[in-house]
DNA sequence: AAGAGGCCCTGATAGC
DNA sequence: TGCTATCAGGGCCTCT
């Protein structure tokens, strides 16, 4: 579900929850999700306290007591929200959050702190809930990752040493986590309208002119995201139940057919299945 | 070795 | 109404 923006809401709104609260209790109600739920996950998180809540990516990382760190990756539908515990005792949505739409059968794991919970949901199970026993492996984990887009190690000349022997097309390239980590579907297509530069292009195509907006673009794009608060398509909030309104800025993204916003182009916007993903372009001004 | 494609899942929506 | 097909903010694995 989410790209690196909306991940970074999630850890923004989490952190001003739960740093230096004591995990009381954890329930898994399914181990099926993308990677195995150890059968001692609960007795590793339990009466941890959380330290810190930091982001790589599109990975949530939670910094535990024992010096152990909690890895959470949300895949496609996977959402996180914290429920506050009523004066019976009893579990109430009404303060923290209310989504009619999330059944409790898709609540695949629930992490239980003195006044609240936090409740992971994700009908589709392709986000995951990871130990990962110290600051070397975390490293070791995210060894073959790509920098974030913010890294100044992601500059035009690595962008450019990493597109000029490639066939692959720019689409893809940006989509692949092991050259630039954090773009999604969505800020992908934003990019490369931004950029002027169609999807379909070839890696190695990608001239240094181009390389320096894609460095520009990519860096505006995801920070203006984060700034909106994400995107809310399918209804994405963060964990207080707060929409994003980035969405309202997409240019091409499921603009399929309408006219091109710059003014002086007279293109449509076009849909392409590029490797089964939807791409949205401009006909005329992405060349 | 790079790159294309399949696959992991469920739910919403469209079309017949 | 009820079927089938298609499509979803991701990423890993396998085949060529």
């Amino acid at each position: 579900m989410p790209e690196l923006p909306e991940v970074e809401i999630i850890r923004q709104s989490l952190n001003k929850k739960i740093i230096q609260k004591t995990i009381k209790k954890v329930i898994v109600r399914n181990r099926n999700l993308r990677i195995k739920v150890p059968l001692n996950f609960e007795k590793i998180l339990e009466n941890q306290i959380i330290l810190d809540v930091d982001r790589f990516s599109k990975y949530l990382i939670l910094f535990l007591s024992r010096r152990n760190k909690l890895l959470i990756h949300l895949g496609m539908s996977g959402t996180i929200h914290l429920l506050k515990y009523n004066k019976k005792n009893f579990l109430t949505n009404t303060s923290f959050y209310n989504s009619p739409k999330l059944p409790d059968k898709h609540n695949h794991i629930e992490i239980f702190f003195d006044k609240f919970k936090l409740v992971y949901n994700d009908p589709r199970r392709f986000g995951f809930f990871e130990i990962i026993k110290d600051q070397y492996s975390l490293e070791k984990r995210f060894e073959k990752l790509g920098p974030e887009p913010f890294n100044p190690i992601f500059d035009i000349s690595y962008i450019h040493d990493n597109l000029r022997n490639k066939k692959k097309n720019i689409k893809n390239l940006l989509l692949d986590q092991n050259f630039v980590s954090g773009i999604g579907n969505i800020y992908a297509s934003e990019i490369l309208y931004l950029s002027k530069i169609n999807p379909v292009k070839e890696g190695k195509s990608i001239n240094k002119v181009e390389c320096k907006k894609i460095l520009k673009n990519t860096k505006l794009v995801l920070l203006n995201a984060i700034k909106r608060g994400g995107s809310s398509i399918r209804d994405f909030k963060d964990i207080t139940g707060n929409k994003g309104s980035f969405q309202k800025n997409f240019k091409v993204y499921q603009k399929e057919g309408l006219k091109c916003k710059r003014e002086d182009c007279n293109g449509i916007i076009l849909k392409k299945n590029i490797s089964n993903r939807s791409t949205f372009f401009c006909n005329l001004c992405q060349k």
